[in-house]
DNA sequence: ATGCCTCAGCTCCTGAGA
């Protein structure tokens, strides 16, 4: 089995790049569960014929201009569930869905833009509520994976100048706890349970040669419970789709499961 | 230096992203 996220920074724009993705993803094992995070487009603008044409369905929670989530498979989803339950929103953040016995969570974490902004007190507040969903969650389903644009570093290594942005957002203390408060549930880093390069990335600004000089972050990340990182073979950063004509700025983290 | 890109939208500028 395997899983995928990738921030494509407006589906409208970037579908015809998604269907290729896939598509090239079938000889070496196919994405069985791809969550998308930012489709800027409403529901009734997503186009479900495209993927149903090369054989996968679609779950999606769509968002005029911004956000908007949405989780393709290879079968069909079911208990699907969009956003927080009980927390008021009226952000398209997360959608979940359960496919054969594994629960998957795909989720566009807040921003946060600086750390002394009301949209901080927001990453935080939502970040608490999803906490405590999730911990529910996980003692419904032991097989659970929670995947997405976390817009948090976990640390240093997930940071191209660490000392520049030491701070900033998706880089302060606070955010950190969060995402540890998440791991302190019992969900594991899938990327870091393998070898990796050093300065590997997930984002990159499109502004100053961003990518090309690396300069990125790690801020897309698959956490797996205890269950599913017994299965964990692989986790990867597939860097190619960053460099196609018209790119998103996040490029695809995938994980493979026995 | 608050912009260097990119995207959406009450679109020829602005807000937001990260």
């Amino acid at each position: 089995m395997k899983l995928a996220t990738w921030n494509v920074n407006s589906l409208t724009v970037r579908l015809p790049q998604v269907l290729e993705w896939l598509q090239s993803q079938e000889a070496n094992g196919p994405i069985d569960v791809l969550a998308l995070q930012e489709l800027k487009m409403s529901d009734d603008k997503f186009p479900a014929d495209a993927f149903t044409q090369i054989g996968y369905h679609a779950q999606w929670f769509g968002q005029k201009t911004y956000n908007g989530v949405a989780l393709i498979s290879r079968t069909q989803g079911a208990a699907v569930v969009k956003n927080i339950p009980d927390f008021q929103d009226d952000m398209s953040r997360v959608i979940a869905a359960t496919y054969g016995d594994v629960r998957v969570i795909g989720a566009y974490f807040p921003n946060g833009q600086a750390p002394d902004s009301d949209k901080f007190a927001y990453k935080m507040r939502w970040l608490d509520a999803l906490r405590e969903w999730v911990k529910a969650e996980m003692t419904q389903h032991p097989q659970l994976v929670l995947m997405g644009d976390y817009n948090i570093t976990f640390d240093d290594l997930d940071v191209w100048d660490p000392v520049a942005l030491a701070g900033t957002i998706h880089c302060t203390p606070q955010e950190r706890a969060q995402l540890q408060a998440l791991v302190d549930l019992g969900l594991h880093d899938s990327f870091r349970l393998f070898a990796q390069t050093e300065k590997s990335f997930s984002w990159w600004d499109y502004r100053d040669f961003g990518f090309r000089r690396n300069r990125g972050l790690r801020i897309d990340h698959i956490l797996i419970s205890q269950a599913l990182k017994e299965k964990a073979s692989a986790c990867v950063i597939d860097k190619l789709p960053r460099k196609n004509e018209r790119p998103s700025d996040h490029t695809p983290v995938v994980l493979s499961l026995a």
